[in-house]
DNA sequence: CGTTTAATTGACCAGTATCAACAGGAGTGG
DNA sequence: CCACTCCTGTTGATACTGGTCAATTAAACG
């Protein structure tokens, strides 16, 4: 991994609390951007760890490239893939003073690194940046409690829907989706393993809803029966 | 319901992230009693409804007294329940301005509900409350993403281990759970079903880890099984 | 190309769900 | 105070979704 100092881009100010819903995802600015000062970039080689999980929390970041995935794991082996993180996404900043779970790039990546100390001694001055971190941080427990309800109650069909429309919707194509993820990485974030996850693909593509020109690509070819699929409406 | 004034306690501080682990539900102090003085209380008779899923997201609460449930549903009626709230947890602060999940009465409670609008305010000219507001949701967010790796990847017997504990830290006493939520709930919380609840509280029992005195009553006999069959360590 | 790793498919199995019957308590009325 | 009812929880029989183990195919990499 490498360091070096990074570009500040200029501030930019955000509405305080303006009702909008936000996307911790989608790179839009979101008024954290001020923080570019304060951050260094760090590149990240496909497969490597960026934190484990016990590390000292003493960082919190953001993605500028490449793919990311948090995770806890249980001591026989089993996985929780907690979230994967795209450009734009902020993670890494949590309650305690260790990491509750680890973080690795799935595609090689690069992130920005804050320092926790400083960013807390910005927040205490302005408030309106602590304001921006209560909202990014609200976004993502509002997906992580999307995320219950689909490993507690959906079906692996529904959770393989919920998943590939999740992914569209970060996409910048209407109907591809590319997933740098592989089947493991994805049956570790629907609670399925690998082999659920490649018979539920087949059982899409035979019911027509998508094509699978290869195991990274998938064509959706009618969106509105992969929403039915969800069971969310 | 009934609404009334409510006595506002001394503002106390709290240290800026003081690197605690934070317990959102133990009714310790944390800096946010300040809110009491923009807060009123409201009871709720057992099993009624607080608010919807879908409802405008303009309050935010306290439980003061009592056990309550937030939860999702699907359109098939599958539910999800996503915490279960003691005295002393806040809950209802969103990132968006509905809420994304409903909120009822386990048992009959009290809780203290604050105005959207001007906790906004006060945290936009309090830097400090910001930060405990921050801290809270982290701290929620945390045991969110605990419930993530339970969901998708424990067991029956796992999940109801885990269950036990968090609740028997909860209790007042040592080695004695009580739990005023009924099987649906504990299974709504735990991904399975009830009759799958009931067996695993029998199958506890024949393992001599707990005794049922009843059915919303738990004797620890053996923790440290009890610890085991979590999975975690 | 040849080798290795990832993904798919098949056969079979296990854990949990479903359906159904029964038991235990709490509340109600005689 | 007891019988009746309702409701919740327990237990049993069976079904089914998704997991496990194994073989095959496809893709990635040197």
């Amino acid at each position: 991994m490498q360091t070096h100092s990074f570009t500040a881009s200029p501030v930019i100010g955000l509405p305080f609390f303006d009702g909008r819903i936000p996307s911790v995802n989608d790179g839009r600015s979101n008024g954290l951007e001020s923080l570019d000062t304060i951050g260094s970039v760090q590149s990240i080689r496909a497969g490597a760890e960026l934190y484990a999980e016990g590390d000292s929390a003493n960082s919190w970041y953001r993605v500028t490239s490449g793919i990311l995935r948090t995770y806890k794991l249980l001591p026989d082996g089993r996985r929780q893939i907690d979230e994967f993180l795209f450009p734009g996404d902020y993670f890494g900043l949590e309650a305690c003073a260790e990491h509750s779970f680890a973080a690795e790039a799935v595609t090689t990546a690069s992130v920005v690194r804050y320092s926790r100390a400083r960013l807390d001694t910005l927040a205490a001055e302005d408030a309106r940046l602590g304001a921006q971190l209560l909202q990014v941080t609200l976004a993502r427990l509002g997906k992580a409690h999307e995320r219950l309800l689909l490993l507690g109650r959906k079906t692996a069909e529904e959770k393989l829907a919920s998943f590939l429309l999740e992914m569209l919707d970060r996409s910048s194509a209407r109907n591809i989706i590319d997933l740098p993820m592989s089947r493991t990485d994805i049956a570790d974030y629907l609670g399925l393993t690998i082999e659920t996850v490649s018979r539920t693909f087949s059982l899409l593509k035979q019911e027509q809803v998508v094509e699978l020109p290869n195991a990274h690509h998938v064509v959706v070819i009618d969106r509105q029966a992969l929403e039915v699929l969800t069971g969310d409406e």
